[in-house]
DNA sequence: TATTGTTATACTCTATAACTATA
DNA sequence: TATAGTTATAGAGTATAACAATA
């Protein structure tokens, strides 16, 4: 097994080339499907609470989630027991974008696990995100 | 074990989050970190090698070279044997920066995997790395 | 014609700073 | 004082389009 400096310099270049492979598909950007996946699988979401969750910053979700209301993906309603903050909800539309599109952007993706890896590489696979987002949490 | 497309959007979403938190420790960006890395162990790559191994268009890997030579982390020499060519390099302060830098970029991710992974796990995650990669060059 | 590289431009993603309103 | 949210601004990262030079 290497040393664990440079598992964590193979695991920060590997994760890079990854995701901009899959980003170079064509469909939503990424960070918005992400949004709304997990507005998807969440009730009573606020800016903050989506922020935490996606590991970033409340002033970088706020303007995501603003561009995906101007898209009219999501909606905000004011929180009534707490007035500081606000709901965020997915609009049919959003849903719908969720459940198309949403397919398609993950049809390369899901090929390639399809072709590439047997069923017991998958299940390494799945596995190891067990383990990647315990080291995004931590 | 999930279906293959939930896998895949699993993945995606883990790994985009990772991504983030990785990005959000001080450091050089994580970009440019991955290019010197490379640089490292490849000789004479060119513009085109170095964008095909970073599964990135050459446009952007040119931009993100001349700004390195700006930095003066990088130089370039043109090939003798094909005069489109660039052979792109080192330099000693790029070299100086990959050691010193590099080394202080991974170290909250050295950390982690030190504290929150046994071995078994950090075996595991250093095997589905191997898989990652394939997926990137899928 | 195909390949290598460059520049210009724009879009995606995310951060910090400075602020308002409410708890 | 602390928390939730907003807006403004900037920087990092990457892509497409259009082009020049060489193979």
């Amino acid at each position: 097994m290497s040393e664990i400096p440079a598992l964590a310099t193979n695991l920060r270049e590997t994760l890079i080339r990854v995701v901009r492979r899959m980003r170079a598909e064509p469909g939503p950007p990424i960070a918005r499907m992400a949004i709304l996946n997990r507005l998807d699988r969440t009730t009573g979401a606020g800016i903050s609470d989506l922020a935490a969750a996606e590991r970033m910053r409340p002033q970088s979700m706020a303007q995501a989630v603003r561009e995906l209301e101007d898209d009219g993906l999501v909606s905000r309603r004011p929180d009534p027991d707490d007035r500081r903050r606000v709901v965020i909800e997915l609009t049919a539309d959003g849903r719908e974008t969720l459940r198309v599109t949403g397919e398609r952007r993950d049809t390369w993706l899901a090929g390639v696990l399809e072709r590439e890896l047997d069923d017991e590489e998958r299940r390494q696979l799945e596995q190891a995100l067990a383990l990647l987002g315990r080291i995004a949490e931590a």
